[in-house]
DNA sequence: CGCCAGGACTACT
DNA sequence: AGTAGTCATGGC
């Protein structure tokens, strides 16, 4: 089957940017990939593969356009379902601008952020592992790997405008080797052909590839991913900081991203700088007290805070100003 | 060559 | 409870 259909503007709250939404770095999935005018991924609904190309201007209310295609028959609320809550089009960002503009030092965030939503994740795995690669890592270089694993192990489709791969289950990543040979025993000539190994070092994730696997073991087995989503957020929270490889950021990130957690506040280094520049007076603080804050103070708008907060510092030069200076002149 | 990337973990006081 | 060292890998 193969559908097109629009979502209107007066079919969610507040303005949309897909583009702003797609390239800004959240790390719940990698970066759409650009098709002429649309961005286009695969994705599951109801556990049927489905390419989705998305299309938007966002500088007027027109509606977006998709079209859909599948080997198999799919109902168009169910993709429009699945959208919507992947790009953030239930939130309502009217709400949110109201709750930003009560904060002088919020403010500023909206004219540089306007019509950036949370970019959700397929499902909780996936935010999973995305969220453990991204930990110490470039953008760039976290969105190659993901893409290699996706490839190595995720169920292949084709399609006439490309070969796309379905994110591996816990399944297969727990049982995914390390190093597919002793890298000690190669000869140099098969050395070379390391990037072809599917074995996760060659996805280039480096020291995390024991967390991937063991994480993916532990899903498998032992932690009940479906069963946090029905937790209040603090111990949805301690929950999966037994993930290994998840730590009070990454996991903040698999709560928000993952399960929709608004009250998640991940704090990075650069959220760090930020929070200590606005509300510590530029003192040096604890990350948990950062966290709280941010829960406490913006609550179930911890999530988008730190969304507009971190897009902001990036687009208004601001993160240059935070780093520490290497040398003065 | 050195430093850093949207940190987490371990091994120390 | 707080703090330094370490962890792959690639880009600059």
């Amino acid at each position: 089957m193969k559908i097109k259909f629009k979502i209107e503007s007066n079919e969610y709250k507040g303005p949309f940017n897909l583009e702003m939404t797609i390239g800004s770095g959240q790390t719940s999935q990698p970066a759409w990939e650009k098709n002429g005018k649309y961005f286009q991924e695969l994705i599951m609904v109801k556990n049927k593969p489905c390419l989705v190309k998305i299309a938007h201007n966002s500088n007027t209310d027109s509606p977006i356009d998709i079209i859909a295609e599948s080997p198999h028959e799919i109902e168009k609320e169910h993709i429009k379902d699945n959208i919507m809550e992947i790009f953030g089009l239930n939130d309502d960002l009217l709400k949110l601008y109201d709750f930003l503009s009560s904060d002088p030092k919020l403010e500023p965030t909206i004219d540089f952020c306007k019509g950036l939503r949370l970019f959700k994740a397929h499902s909780v795995f996936e935010s999973v592992i995305c969220s453990i690669t991204s930990a110490h890592n470039s953008i760039r270089q976290w969105n190659k790997a993901i893409r290699l694993i996706k490839e190595k192990w995720g169920d292949e489709y084709k399609f006439s405008d490309g070969t796309f791969y379905s994110f591996p289950s816990p399944e297969t990543l727990a049982e995914a080797p390390e190093y597919e040979f002793d890298e000690a025993e190669c000869s140099p000539d098969f050395l070379k052909t390391r990037t072809s190994w599917k074995d996760l070092r060659s996805c280039r994730v480096g020291y995390r590839s024991k967390y991937i696997i063991k994480t993916s073991q532990m899903v498998q087995n032992e932690v009940d991913l479906e069963k946090i989503r029905n937790m209040d957020y603090e111990s949805a929270f301690e929950s999966i900081l037994k993930l290994p490889g998840v730590g009070p950021k990454v996991g903040d990130c698999i709560l928000l991203y993952g399960y929709g957690f608004g009250k998640a506040f991940p704090v990075d280094i650069w959220i760090s700088r930020i929070v200590s520049r606005l509300y510590f007076e530029g003192k040096n603080v604890p990350n948990p007290k950062m966290r709280s804050l941010g829960i406490e103070k913006f609550g179930d708008y911890a999530g988008y805070t730190q969304l507009y907060l971190f897009h902001y510092a990036r687009k208004s030069g601001l993160m240059e100003k935070l780093k520490p200076e290497k040398s003065q002149k």
